[in-house]
DNA sequence: CGTAAGATGAAG
DNA sequence: TTCATCTTACGG
């Protein structure tokens, strides 16, 4: 699956609508955030770090880490080598192993699987394993002509910002599948 | 419905 | 102590 990802913003709206396959699950991705390197609550504001490092490898690397203590995020790293940039995944509208994704999130209802970065990370039963890895090593992305519709953009969640940037996308018709608040 | 707090660990 | 989170408990 070839997608431009240097342009951080644009990759961030490319990648809605794709599907993600991984460990035997699929879905459409739903959500999604932009986190550039010159954005102060991007984890690579700061410069590279053993935890970081991921974010500075070449685009298509997948970066996981781990948050809050019990969650896993999951990114799609674009731009340059060396230039720590990334997509966060947000939300994702689960298409297979859907019963695989319930036994691990304890939950049945489909909307709650995939609505948060931590909740699809758990569904599809993403860990630190994967992260440093290369797209289409472990986690597939795929292009199966999903046809996206309006896009709609807003303020980050979970982001204390002064002057908000609309770096959060989200499938306007797909919103069920979109974490909350 | 809504809001509040707890779980739990890595980094600064 | 903060954190790119989520779930549960409790009040109305």
């Amino acid at each position: 699956m070839k997608i431009d990802l240097h342009d951080t913003k644009k990759a961030a709206k490319l990648l809605l609508g794709k599907e993600i396959e991984f460990n035997n699950c699929k879905g459409i991705i739903v959500e999604t955030e932009a986190y550039l390197y010159n954005d102060p609550s991007c984890h690579a504001y700061k410069g590279k770090t053993p935890r970081n490092a991921p974010m500075f490898e070449k685009a298509g690397t997948v970066y996981v880490y781990f948050t809050y203590g019990m969650y896993f995020c999951m990114n799609i790293v674009t731009n340059s080598e060396g230039v720590g940039e990334a997509v966060l995944i947000r939300g994702i509208k689960p298409t297979g192993g859907i019963e695989e994704m319930a036994e691990r999130r304890k939950q049945t209802k489909i909307t709650n699987l995939c609505s948060g970065p931590g909740k699809l990370c758990q569904a599809f039963g993403i860990d630190k394993n994967c992260n440093n890895t290369f797209l289409g090593e472990k986690i597939k992305i795929n292009d199966i002509g999903y046809k996206v519709g309006k896009i709609v953009s807003c303020h980050r969640i979970g982001i204390h910002e002064e002057k908000p940037k609309n770096l959060r996308f989200y499938i306007e018709k797909e919103k069920n599948f979109v974490s909350k608040t």
